[in-house]
DNA sequence: TTGTAGGCGTTATCAT
DNA sequence: ATGATAACGCCTACAA
């Protein structure tokens, strides 16, 4: 079956390309029954308009990208799957590239997804100065949303979550719980860390608690195997201080859910001994045990709304009018076993 | 600054458009002298080509498309990991769309994703018959690649794991163990379901232990939920037997992760009063408490092999020809505490 | 209301 | 060895 186009669409109806063009597209200036006939024909020879050659002439690609750092963790998927389900909606497409925390990959990334075409990307950076002149430049043309880590900057539209509030009511939760000696663990140069704790510090001030800066554990987590040996040491570490802390929150689903595992595995019971808690978005949560009591962080509304956005500077004839938002998401407290037990 | 084009390069080096393109794609027809002229001119000024109309020129996009059925549990997180590398170093971009178990869904995909232009498809069907006529239509043209469900009838490379031997594997560690009454929990109208429980029967059959149809269950597994109300059922089922089973088989990811959280609800130990084994492939087999015994499937090869077959179909000129493969790649077991008692 | 012609940026064919 | 020209499929002034 030979290909259907404009111009085989025209000479079976006898008429011009751009009749059928503009028929096809609605224009005022096309009788309706014209459009009608052409409709009828189009569709019935499954007529496909060829995306491409449109994007050519339009400069208009219908594409938008994603890039993140990472995909290995439920609160990505889950930001993606948010963002694939708007962008549907909108007929849009979603290419994705993963930066794997490594700031020249995400160089690459970046211009590769230029170079092929892409109406407007959804940045995840992998630190808050991570290409940014290249990104100031490219956004001066194509605009750029930052989600997740939003301590980036350059002014645009940002979503992410309220990551003080989270970790705020986390600990005064711990403390309801009796708990007054809480320890911490973030991962090292990680932008949402530093919001992180700093919600930790407050929470203690308000509740009149001293911090112990020993309490705070900054953790490389380029990898597993280095979390791991990290969590380890670290942990172990904790439960050696005159005063061993009696519960500990995790910054991340990675650093939480992997702290469960290294206190299981040192043979130190939660929540007897120690009280976990931390932000975690995954539905293991559950199938933890203890069961995990997590900050959930809405992933899906950040992807959703992150495409939203961009929809709208796309949208905008004057983009240097525009009012950036910085959009902060209330995270949810979902308590479970991991702490549980009243001091 | 403006934008630099084959044209805009011609005209600054006073040449021709047609002897700038020549010469930026190596052709014999250009003196060693005007190309490396144009070459440094044309980097000097960042000269990126435009992707959409060589496409538009070539019909070639250098894009392939990726469906799968759902993106939440970390294997197909790690199949995607590999495709994305992979494709990556060829130089090929990655659209991935999400059928969400769903076959109108899984329909709609694959036409979006013929009509925006994609080189070849990595199709993992939602069921065996799903959408296998458009398939089979659409796959005149662009070629299709199956992966992880490879019962899937039409004509093409498929890259799959050894299902049978994995499940045979597990049987037989746990036969070694000392158990002689084992569950297994399969997905309903999953294709890989039957060749896993042809594993269980095979090894069952060879160690020469009757196999028990109640012990074979097969689970709703379309939402969480509904895994969740029929895992607690069939559980609370199967320890009501007259010969409840000391040990279970989880046929994914998703299954065996949740059985444990299950169980753990329940209050039933394991493996001191069922052991657990099953295909997963979560960095948090470790986290969980006790850790999981596994059989891993190695998804990011599955992945990466997927997409090295489709860039194979790409590249023959005559596709008529090729002898298409069914590749099964090995699984491996990883014993941790969920296996560990020795009856 | 319809048709003609030109162009988006590239590649390929054919002359020079 | 280099250049002119047409074409990919679509859109859109502008002309009729």
């Amino acid at each position: 079956m030979a290909k259907v186009t404009l111009k085989s669409l025209a000479k079976g109806l006898n008429m011009s390309v751009s009749t059928v063009s503009k028929a096809l597209n609605d224009s005022y200036e096309i009788s309706e029954e014209t459009k009608s006939k052409v409709k009828a024909y189009a569709t019935a020879h499954n007529y496909q308009p060829n995306i491409i050659a449109q994007t050519l002439k339009t400069g208009k690609t219908n594409t938008i990208g994603v890039i993140i750092p990472k995909m290995s963790s439920p609160f990505e998927s889950q930001i993606i799957e948010g963002i694939q389900e708007a962008a549907t909606k909108e007929n849009f497409r979603v290419v994705i590239m993963n930066s794997m925390e490594n700031e020249a990959m995400e160089k690459s990334n970046i211009s590769s997804m230029v170079a092929k075409g892409v109406d407007g990307i959804l940045f995840c950076p992998i630190h808050e100065h991570s290409n940014i002149n290249l990104v100031k430049q490219i956004s001066e043309n194509t605009p750029f949303v930052i989600f997740d880590r939003t301590n980036y900057a350059i002014d645009t539209h940002k979503i992410g979550v309220l990551n003080t509030e989270g970790t705020h009511a986390a600990c005064q939760h711990l403390f309801d719980m009796g708990h007054r000696k809480v320890a911490i663990l973030g991962g090292a140069h990680q932008g949402i860390t530093a919001d992180r704790v700093a919600g930790y510090k407050q929470a203690h001030k308000e509740a009149d608690i001293p911090v112990q800066e020993e309490y705070i554990i900054y953790l490389n987590v380029k990898s597993v195997a280095e979390l791991h040996e990290g969590l380890s040491r670290n942990i172990q570490k904790l439960r050696n201080l005159p005063e061993p802390p009696t519960a500990v929150v995790g910054i991340s689903d990675t650093i939480t859910t992997h702290s469960l595992g290294i206190l299981s595995q040192l043979g130190i019971k939660v929540p007897q001994e120690i009280a976990v808690i931390g932000f975690a978005n995954t539905d293991l949560a559950f199938s933890l045990n203890p069961s995990l009591s997590t900050i959930y962080q809405p992933a899906k509304d950040i992807g959703a709304i992150s495409f939203a956005k961009v929809l709208d500077i796309l949208n905008k004839k004057y983009r240097n009018q525009i009012e950036w938002e910085d959009i902060k998401l209330p995270t949810t407290i979902q308590l479970r076993e991991s702490t549980k037990i009243n001091l």
